[in-house]
DNA sequence: AGCCTTTGACCAGCG
DNA sequence: TCGCTGGTCAAAGGC
């Protein structure tokens, strides 16, 4: 038992994450969110109201060939088999996840575990859409479609958020996975993802009551405690061994007054960031700039903080790696989780 | 001095 | 009802 849990270990190492390891070889349900992912995900349909074309549509757009993959089954088994494909998966359907009880089971897709793919990835189980093999990030991120999915941050963030959109996509490039995931614990809706690398301004306007879980991984062991700067304060107020990961999971609170958002992060025995996941919503402004020197400074595991738009693109840079998070408050009452993931490719 | 991290223990939910 | 697991609490120590 031991050598088996050795070698799922290891596995699960190299996929960066593990959580459940079900369902390795069955095939993906593909179910389409009711709505666009992006209007789901950054509700108040700022800019997604417009948006008329379905996911599969959307799908369809961004992959050139479609002959290549008439479905999204295929299409995600495409992207599975081929190393190189990049996948960005979003889920339409999701089980409820309990916000702190023990949702994190089911956080990743098993596929994406045993798949590592190495590009874009956004994931959403159970239903998702992959960006086959030969399509790069880049070319997703520069798609039109790909930016009509997420139009909305566009509006709020105009070119400042596609130049970390690029960014992050020539990361992915580079070498890393970008793995966006979303789920919703309330409404079954998935919201979809996108990946926010470094957002010079925090987006949480129209989304003030998700739960937002973002997950993120890193090829580098920078900040082994600085999970990541979404602008907030946390404080750490926990960790534990989860069962079925083999990272550590840290729980933190923000440390704003009264604001009930939590986030938990898991971290690989290299300091990589494997996941985040945030629950609840800020009821208040991110920190303009760090109060605490110290945040600034080494950081102390938390993000806290500075979200401060340049100090963080700069930090991205240096870091090499991105992610962010971002709050996404929509669907107001329901607790919405969100999580975003960045994997790192296994060089 | 204040805030944060660490860490073991406790509690609650679920099968 | 019991055991397991995840989440939270709280004391101690550090920066």
């Amino acid at each position: 038992m031991a050598e088996k849990e050795e070698e799922e270990q290891q596995q699960t190492k190299q996929s960066l994450t593990s959580k459940s390891s079900t369902g390795g070889a069955s095939r993906p349900t593909i179910s389409l969110p009711p709505r666009p992912f992006g209007e789901m995900f950054y509700s108040g349909g700022v800019g997604f109201s417009g948006f008329s074309p379905g996911p599969m549509t959307l799908v369809s757009n961004m992959f050139s060939d479609p002959d290549e993959f008439k479905s999204f089954s295929q299409l995600v088994a495409g992207a599975v088999a081929s190393p190189a494909a990049a996948a960005v998966v979003a889920s339409a359907h999701q089980p409820p996840v309990s916000s702190v009880g023990g949702g994190g089971d089911s956080l990743l897709d098993p596929r994406i575990k045993q798949n590592r793919p190495t590009g874009l990835m956004i994931t959403q189980p159970p239903g998702m859409f992959t960006v086959p093999a030969g399509l790069s990030p880049a070319t997703l991120l520069d798609s039109p479609s790909f930016f009509g999915l997420f139009s909305p941050i566009q509006g709020s963030f105009g070119t400042t958020h596609q130049q970390a959109l690029a960014q992050v996509t020539a990361q992915a490039v580079h070498g890393n996975n970008v793995q966006i995931q979303s789920e919703s614990s309330t409404q079954q809706q998935q919201t979809s993802l996108t990946e926010v690398p470094s957002f010079s301004a925090p987006v949480q306007d129209q989304r003030d009551n998700s739960e937002v879980t973002v997950y993120e991984h890193r090829s580098q062991p920078q900040n082994a405690d600085k999970p990541a700067d979404d602008g907030y304060n946390w404080r750490k107020y926990g960790q534990k061994q989860v069962k079925g990961s083999d990272f550590p999971r840290s729980y933190y609170k923000c440390t704003h007054g009264a604001c009930p958002v939590k986030k938990k992060v898991e971290r690989s025995v290299d300091g990589q960031v494997t996941e985040i996941i945030y629950k609840g919503q800020h009821n208040h402004e991110p920190p303009q700039n760090n109060k605490r020197g110290r945040d600034n400074d080494n950081n102390n595991n938390n993000n806290n903080g500075s979200c401060n738009s340049l100090n963080k693109s700069k930090r991205d840079q240096e870091t090499s790696q991105v992610t962010t998070t971002e709050q996404i408050s929509e669907a107001s009452d329901s607790e919405e989780h969100t999580k975003m993931s960045l994997i790192p490719r296994e060089g």
